[in-house]
RNA sequence: GGCGACAUAGCCAAGUGGCUAAGGCAGAGGACUGCAAAUCCUCCAUUCCCCGGUUCAAAUCCGGGUGUCGCCUCCA
């Protein structure tokens, strides 16, 4: 397997610290508010990562940090007039709503930062004693002349650095690029006792300090987006190698930025969208297989038309795995076999397909190509069927659709049921009482009999009422089929 | 100013030296159908922003140009 490195800038064959284990850490959002479009990216990707390395055997730790105290969260209190602590809780909350909406699983660990206030002082403490960072009133300072390697995750020079700086140059700093560790508390401000006054940690620190703890030095994979490489992601370098003496991390990923009208998304562009307002409109799933439709280190531009498109394409995969699941239905009969001989040879090179494409670099664009193919095999082994499904063709089948759910379990573009391992379709309406599909099965029959008639302007009538109702009739010589729109 | 990424059909998007340039959306024709829908089949880039170069061979490597975007400041 092949794994885009960012700080050597090439692919390089992916080998744990521990043969069968992998321990990844992401960047996770800062809580002061509900997460964004920009946020969810690198949920889905690295939640796909997770995947796929459990899907070729690996014993993986995935951990994602909360960001629950910093500037932002207690500006945004401050302007509510709540405990920024409680703000934190709450966005917290609605973050793991967002993230089951995107099939995101669960984090072994979601480390946040004011329950590791104990650590993170150690840590800066640690960085103090050894003369790689200095105190100056309540602040500390990591000094990055100190460091030798600074800069080379981001691939720039201290010297490069000074020349554009545009940092408020803080004269107590011994050097513009030092960074804070601990920011010495404002009045009113959360703060916690430390050796050096009252205070908070800095940015940085957080993520050292909790990837070290819960994953160890070197471990595996730290992930997180393209903006994420300077100065955040470079300066965890420098403080934990400073800090441990030990390479911090095998291999970096970063995945790329989300667009929208081909600009970055911001606030003041007004181009800003919450993953909440868009699962009002779409799909969790949807949103999701749009997002690993592209390569996660190309840019990505939204828009209602290019998700829109890419729903079609994602209804053709339902409507596949639906015609599938009918035709598993039948009863079975005894005959010739409609379905070829190569079939389960072709889903055994799709099987491989599909791997080719993950190991190289988690290219899932080129895996979704792969399940568009399995569709199509799946589709015209159905339509050979006819009326009939012997034993070899349900063991095809059901080969074909084992194959699937294997896929899906990398790819999370449809919910399963927990219990039967089952794909979700969801296409009957729920009212609970199955009345809905009662009367659309009724409907049906009423329909039936005036086709019987050949009545068919009441037949079309109650096809085009139901479409406008959101329920599509397919007309089938084995019957009639129906599903809710979208 | 410093650093970097990208440019493939109407749209989205794989592909980083060599068979027919994946796949999806949209579109055209055909099969099926009472008609639709769904599905299947066929077609839809002699060509990969432009100009040079390297090579037996380049979308893929090198040089130059143009364009777009990003990082350098909180940011996924």
């Amino acid at each position: 397997m092949e794994v885009y490195n960012t700080i050597t800038r090439r692919k390089q064959t992916f080998q744990p610290r521990e043969p069968g284990k992998v321990g990844i850490y992401v960047c996770g959002p800062t809580t002061y508010n509900y997460i964004h479009l920009g946020n969810a990216r690198p949920m889905v990707f690295f939640d796909t990562v997770r995947r796929y390395l459990k899907y070729k055997g690996y014993d993986v730790t995935y951990v994602q940090n909360f960001t629950d105290m910093d500037d932002k969260i207690i500006k945004r209190a401050g302007e509510e007039g709540v405990n920024p602590l409680e703000l934190a809780g709450k966005y917290i909350s609605e973050y793991y709503q967002d993230a089951d909406n995107l099939n995101v699983w669960r984090a072994d660990k979601n480390p946040k930062v004011t329950e590791h206030i104990p650590e993170i002082i150690a840590m800066v403490d640690k960085l103090v004693q050894n003369g790689s960072a200095y105190v100056v009133d309540g602040d500390v300072y990591f000094e990055v002349r100190k460091f030798a390697g600074y800069g080379k995750l981001s691939g720039r020079s201290l010297e490069d650095m000074q020349a554009g700086a545009r940092v408020d140059v803080d004269e107590r700093k011994r050097d513009p690029m030092d960074f804070a560790l601990w920011k010495s508390a404002k009045p009113g401000e959360p703060s916690w006792d430390s050796p050096w006054g009252q205070g908070r940690p800095g940015w940085h620190i957080e993520c050292s300090a909790m990837s070290l703890k819960y994953l160890g030095s070197n471990f595996d994979i730290h992930g997180g987006g393209f903006d994420l490489i300077f100065p955040h992601h470079e300066n965890e370098i420098a403080q934990s190698e400073a800090a441990t003496g030990e390479p911090f991390v095998r291999y970096w990923m970063h995945n790329g930025f989300i667009t929208v009208n081909e600009e970055k998304m911001s606030k003041s562009l007004g181009n800003f969208f919450l993953v909440r307002d868009i699962l009002a409109k779409y799909p969790g799933e949807l949103v999701r297989f749009f997002l690993l439709s592209t390569h996660y280190r190309s840019p990505l531009d939204f828009d209602d038309e290019k998700l829109t498109a890419a729903g079609r394409g994602l209804e053709r995969i339902k409507t596949g795995l639906r015609l599938l699941a009918e035709a598993l239905g039948k009863s079975q009969e005894e005959g010739e076999t409609g379905i070829t001989a190569e079939f389960s040879a072709v889903l055994d090179s799709l099987k491989s397909s599909f791997e080719a494409a993950m190991d190289d670099d988690f290219n899932t664009a080129l895996a979704i190509g792969v399940i568009f193919d399995l569709i199509r095999e799946v589709n015209t082994a159905v339509q050979r069927l006819g009326g009939k499904l012997s034993p070899a063709d349900r063991a095809a089948l059901l080969k074909a659709k084992e194959l699937f759910i294997s896929f899906n379990e990398v790819m999370g573009i449809f919910k399963v049921d927990q219990n039967t391992g089952e794909i979700i379709l969801d296409n009957v309406p729920e009212d609970g009482t199955g009345l809905a599909e009662g009367l659309i099965n009724l409907i049906i029959e009423v329909r039936q009999e005036a086709r019987k008639k050949k009545d068919w302007a009441s037949a079309d009538r109650i096809r085009d009422g139901l479409k406008e109702l959101g329920i599509i009739l397919e007309d089938t010589p084995q019957g009639v089929r129906w599903k809710k729109q979208g």
